[in-house]
DNA sequence: TCGCGTAAGTGAACAACATTAACGAAGCGG
DNA sequence: CCGCTTCGTTAATGTTGTTCACTTACGCGA
């Protein structure tokens, strides 16, 4: 299955097995895979320290120097893994998205999968998320692109928003220039598919559901709350309300 | 210099160098102080990956082993770096708070100043607030002192602003039970020197300024924005407004 | 179906890592 | 001044990522 979307140029793909290989390229790609989630499964029950070549290796039956056979180095192996994962979480999603009818109940199902997805697999979303360990998932292009095609995931339902309601895009303050300029480049580069005061929203919406997120996984209500979800929900009520949306 | 707070049971208290101690432990507590900073430097420059117990070491013209004589391990001397940079950024924050005249300029300028120091020192930011390293800076009661200490720091705030306005602090939405529960857990647990509505409206904000924070600093509008001050701004402004601050 | 080329996997090796043990050289307290 | 503690060293251990030289065996083209 393709996912596909309504913005041409920024099209997050969730890729499928191309069957059209010779057997060798076949299992050598599921060999990858395998690699990958070894590592993935050792991240999970002893962090990123306990993801050793090593230990990846003997996970599949083989020694440390075949994986070299498969990536170039271990930071090639997380990065495929940080590849899959953004991909996992993608589709997870998308599915809950496109499971839900309205376009309220696509955002808010939208976020609330988004953190659930992050607590459920906390370690993996350290790696994707967290603090940026240098050499690994670097800003290059492959981080840059991630980052945008995440992006517009759920740019998509802003537009949608905008398109419904325009007064709801509208700012409340001032633009500072600077900003403006910003957002305005920052639309040019994914093609003009969005307007300036939408992507502005956007980007304000997903940095207090990310940095709500963020917060609660990596433990940084812990000191007082054992369960954030209902500060979480609270959050989430007050974007939707500023984004014109009621309870359902 | 000692700082103390209204607070009573939970101060956040920046330690003095004790001047009565023996030479010996004087020039010990230096060289522990001297290799914590040598760590800062290699982390700043390199990373996580750079900051070995060799370069530490080397940094101070000795070698590796004579490092054991001061932590017990590598994770150890990262321990203690992170409570001297805790130390640091409270310091710095208090220092701008109590420059500040209004309640609402120390409000503002501290939220500020949390920022400009994360994004100033970014690679401590991701130690002290990143993702949770398995092993250093783990949830023991050292970790779970220092997030009560940082956050009695926003607290105090919340309690004078709670002192002048008791309307402010009202919630605008039925507080869920279990939120209401842990909250009155948490404030029990710090003594009761605050009320439950404050406290949840401390951590209400204290989750969208450090979510904020932590989405910019660890590259997470990148794809976006070169520099996300304003968007930040408006950020604490919504907040601002929220708490009845309004512009100075 | 047969052979050959290429890819997969191995063991040995290396440098760098954290850490421990055993030992010498200071320096301070009595 | 003696003796003990503390500091720092060298040597050594086990583990890490990675490379090299080599062998095995699979799959593709004929």
């Amino acid at each position: 299955m393709l996912f596909t979307y309504a913005i041409p140029t920024i099209v997050y793909r969730v890729p499928d097995v191309n069957p059209v290989l010779r057997r060798r390229d076949r299992v050598r790609a599921a060999t990858q895979s395998e690699l990958t989630s070894a590592a993935r499964e050792l991240l999970v029950t002893g962090g990123t320290e306990a993801v050793t070549v090593r230990s990846i290796a003997s996970a599949l039956g083989m020694t440390a120097p075949a994986i070299y056979r498969y990536f170039d180095s271990r930071e090639a192996l997380l990065d495929a893994l940080i590849d899959a994962l953004y991909d996992e979480l993608a589709a997870e999603l998308i599915s809950v998205r496109d499971a839900a009818g309205s376009l309220a109940g696509r955002f808010l199902e939208t976020s609330r999968a988004f953190r659930r997805w992050a607590l459920a697999h906390r370690a993996e979303f350290g790696l994707l998320f967290g603090a940026p360990i240098p050499g690994v998932g670097e800003l290059g292009d492959a981080s840059a692109d991630r980052g945008q095609r995440f992006g517009a995931l759920w740019l998509e339902l802003f537009i949608e928003l905008a398109a419904r309601d325009r007064e709801v895009v509208r700012w409340r303050r001032p633009i500072p220039d600077r900003l403006r300029a910003q957002v305005t480049d920052y639309v040019e580069s994914i093609g003009g598919v969005v307007d300036t005061d939408t992507a502005l929203l956007f980007l304000a919406c997903w940095e207090r559901l990310y940095g709500a997120v963020c917060t609660e996984v990596f433990g940084h209500l812990a000191f007082a709350l054992d369960d954030a979800e209902e500060l979480f929900e609270d959050q989430l009520l007050d974007v939707a309300e500023r984004l014109g949306i009621g309870p359902p």
